[in-house]
DNA sequence: GACAACTGATTGCAAAACGCAATCGGATAG
DNA sequence: CTATCCGATTGCGTTTTGCAATCAGTTGTC
């Protein structure tokens, strides 16, 4: 699978690779819901995703590169899917994307905390978020998928997307 | 024309506004070569947009609210495109796919030398840019649209792809 | 050892979006 | 009068999407 290359600005590019409307939000599981499963990704998916949509997207997105795939030693059937190098620098991206969403469009409190943390955080916090990517999807992807090795900054941004969602925003 | 509202999540949202392969094409066209009319961004599209598809997204947008609409005085004929607020503030959001895009992908050095400037001129650019955008889409569409109100910043962005296009990089 | 649940997918099919070429009616310039 | 330009629209075939059902192999439970 290869993108079509229309022309060499990075924009266009960019979009070739992740203009559709489900890599990106497959990219946001995996990266702050640390979905590693394809079961995972289908069944908690908050969007919805349908099955083979899902098959299509993690397919074409190994095959760009942005993804990469192993086995899990738990289970012979298990396919662990980590998200490679080019993919974790996604994050200023994301952390842009996330917050012009929060500003132009109407999101939700709940699923826009993170957002908003991630904004609040810059570069700082998203180059730790990124180092944090690279042990638990690169360095040790089982561990990751297990939950044996955890991120620091994921347990935080999950923390508060939980607080939220439980109705009982932070009020200290 | 409205989004389907999947969820509430910033990212989501932003998909389902920007995710497909020509908006954001459309909006950089607008953005960086200061393509007002239809005609513009359809004959100098590097791309080779089709005549519907670039409709379809105008009118979209427009719906959406990342760009207006209004009547060319030199031409009762022509109608100019301007970007909105919401679309001007994808000045950071442009600048970090430009980079992801340069940093990952088979760029032309040509297409992509706008990305890096903007890149390299950091927040601070992106906030003069924007009043920039401001003073030509908002303020005064119309002088905007004709050239007889410029923007220093797009200026000099325009003056460094014509720089490498034309095969003489800045020596000096 | 039978059986249900779970694994990452695949298939069929209808609907929508896309891509391309041709064309439209109106306005303007020479 | 004619040629060109204006922002689109139409027709049509291809591709992508969305949804439901299904697949074969693996695992855990009793």
């Amino acid at each position: 699978m290869d993108i079509e290359k229309r022309s060499g600005c990075p924009i266009n590019l960019t979009m070739e690779v992740l203009g559709d409307r489900w890599s990106l939000v497959v990219i946001r599981d995996m990266m702050f819901g640390n979905r590693r499963h394809f079961r995972e990704l289908l069944s908690k998916s908050v969007e919805g995703i349908a099955s083979n949509i899902l098959a299509a997207r993690l397919k074409r997105l190994v095959s760009l590169g942005l993804i990469s795939k192993c086995d899990d030693p738990s289970h012979s059937q298990k396919t662990i899917y980590s998200l490679t190098e080019p993919a974790i620098q996604l994050v200023p991206v994301l952390a842009m994307i996330g917050s012009w969403g929060r500003q132009h469009l109407p999101v939700s409190e709940a699923l826009s905390i993170r957002a908003q943390l991630l904004e609040e955080g810059g570069q700082q916090m998203w180059d730790h978020f990124m180092d944090d990517l690279r042990q638990i999807h690169i360095e040790d992807p089982v561990g990751g998928a297990s939950g044996r090795r955890t991120s620091p900054v994921l347990a935080q941004l999950t923390e508060a997307f939980e607080r939220v969602r439980r109705g009982s925003p932070d009020s200290r």
